[in-house]
DNA sequence: TTCCAACCTGGAGTGCGCTCCAGGTCAACC
DNA sequence: GGTTGACCTGGAGCGCACTCCAGGTTGGAA
């Protein structure tokens, strides 16, 4: 099992050191074990996890709703079918938020195309 | 010339009134007239105003950013080059965000895939 | 053994974008 | 003229997700 100093687990999972930090005191990131001095040291499991929670994040999933989720998984086995339903339901709505992203994505591009049409007078709005 | 009032103005354009005041009292909609007594009167100018800030808020623009695009506009025709290319700036950062968004969307339905296939044992990590 | 960069803790502070509040005013209708 | 609901102001407060800090400890290299 190898160990990752926590410098080396922020570079890898692309969360701050003192992210990793928080994430661990609010109890996202539970059992980080430590050498006898009390540093800690991350396995590949911890990595698996913050490679989850980035995944979760990036699509906008709320903090309480990722501990909710990491608690669930804690408690072992039988709470697979929540897991499942609780990131079925998020990516609902991360097809909602991409919807909705592409949509002002093309307001976005007929405005700058308005711009690139127009070397004359302009609208109010803009 | 047609006006609205506030609280139709908020439903139009989705924001809350107090959006809607916020967003005169740091400058970024302005000018917005009044009756003799004080109240607003949002014009379809305004309107079209917050269609914009719609947009460029759901794709991720800081209003710091929206408050520079609105002062251009309002210096006048010479700033349309600056204005054209900063929302143009804008769009790549929006490009890169639905790409990011997509992946770790993928990475999100393929967990779910992994939690449909497994009636049995799972992994440690999620 | 000494050094010093990396690490530790608890807790305070930050930035963003609103959101809420108290206390008062306006205006449309009865 | 009275009522009532929408509106006004300045300013405080909030929720989120970190981020920073002071003051102290650890541990690998020279």
């Amino acid at each position: 099992m190898t160990g990752y100093a926590p410098a080396e687990a922020a570079r890898r999972s692309g969360f701050s050191l003192d992210t990793l930090r928080y994430y661990e005191k609010i109890g996202l990131l539970a059992d980080v074990s430590r050498t006898s001095g009390g540093q800690r040291i991350f396995t590949d499991d911890d990595l698996g996890w913050l490679v989850l929670f980035r995944c979760l994040r990036d699509t906008g999933m709320p903090i309480a709703q990722m501990c909710r989720y990491a608690q669930l998984a804690r408690e072992g086995e039988h709470t697979a079918d929540e897991r499942r339903e609780l990131l079925k339901r998020h990516a609902v709505r991360v097809e909602e938020q991409m919807r909705l992203l592409q949509r002002q994505y093309d307001h976005l591009r007929e405005k700058i195309r308005f711009y690139e049409q127009l070397p004359g007078s302009g609208s109010e709005s803009g």
